[in-house]
DNA sequence: GTCTATACATAGATAGAC
DNA sequence: GTCTATCTATGTATAGAC
């Protein structure tokens, strides 16, 4: 009888269950819920297929755990936005934070976007909670700003959508783009230059333009 | 023996595949290619599914049909944009052409994001010859406003990818835009409040904003 | 805890009567 | 041209040996 010792089995089973998310979410994000089949993640994983059935009893269970994993990174460059910012200063890094994330995480992204796409039946609680009282309150932080005469009046909570929009399509529509700018691949200095394109773009567009010097 | 006549026999075809398209459409929009059943298509057009199958042999031959009536939509708009055109008349048209297409053709533009997201094999041909030397074409027209001292210096290119990521928003991530908002729905009357703001927002950041009056 | 073999369900596609 | 019945493939999930 081979006993493994209680520590080394707790890592070995956070190792495979951390393989095996990584593998979904790429899976999931390039065919979607119903094209990602157990097989090719198990394949992607380097696991035969029961073993992820071990872990994960469900294709669902997985995939509502890939969006778990997602969701907790989702809210976090939000953290910038705050009364007492200089406005140009926390939307730009903002924005260059959403766009360091479109870059890094590409599947979290695509996963996401798919998820909307198809209804968001699973992170229903997510949008209409956490996310809906995270636009909420940074929102009135700009309506704030609006009101010292410090932004353009805008409909606030719009301008997250845009963002949002902007950002992550660069993620979600990476091959539209590539596509039509005939590049194989968005490298580091691609996203930076479009980084900071986005960045002058959405402060004019807010009003914000002349407060900030560096791009 | 009944025999149809040729001209109405014609029409009947003509209206089974109109049927079967439109149904195709939905229910790729909302499960995408791999979750769509031709069960659900044919019930939703009201047929059986053998019939689907008579119109169209495969799953993946009637997908290729609702994209291809979707892509004929997909580059309308952009003929506003010449180089005799007020530039922010021009912009503000073509923004409200997108954003009337994302109130009307919610399904198309799901299915086009879907197929983007999926890595756009079926339309690559669109992406890299239409729809890229269309692009090409529009951003010199915007390359010829700003060396005219008419718009703010921007990457042309992007600008578009940047209209086309905020407009399509809205039909693509509708639930999360309604959920946030906490709306049932986006009536006409939302779409027009959103789309003016949506004209304000990118002809500021376009540095147009004191060309136009009307919202 | 791992993995092979397999049961079971679903869905795409087709044969053949009408 | 329409539709029922059915074939076949694929993929989820599980049983059971190791």
């Amino acid at each position: 009888m081979i006993a493994v010792a209680p520590d080394n089995s707790g890592r070995i089973r956070r190792q495979n269950q951390e393989r095996i998310l990584d593998a979904a979410e790429r899976v999931f994000a390039e065919t979607g819920f119903a094209g990602a089949t157990i097989a090719e993640i198990a394949a992607s994983a380097g696991l035969p297929k029961a073993n992820v059935h071990y872990y994960f009893s469900t294709k669902e269970d997985l995939y509502r755990a890939v969006l778990q994993s997602i969701l907790t990174l989702w809210l976090a460059p939000a953290d910038r936005i705050t009364p007492d910012s200089d406005p140009a200063e926390a939307m730009a890094d903002y924005i260059r934070a959403k766009m360091e994330a479109s870059r890094v995480h590409p599947y979290a992204s695509k996963v996401f976007a798919n998820e909307i796409l198809h209804g968001g039946g699973q992170i229903q609680p997510f949008l209409s909670e956490d996310l809906r009282r995270r636009v909420e309150d940074k929102a009135a932080v700009l309506d704030g700003w609006i009101s010292g005469g410090r932004m353009a009046p805008v409909d606030t909570r719009h301008v997250f959508f845009w963002i949002w929009a902007i950002t992550q399509h660069y993620a979600d529509f990476d091959i539209q783009v590539r596509t039509v700018l005939a590049r194989k691949r968005l490298a580091r200095r691609d996203f930076d230059h479009i980084t900071a394109e986005v960045v002058r773009f959405v402060l004019r567009g807010l009003g914000l333009e002349f407060s900030i010097q560096q791009g």
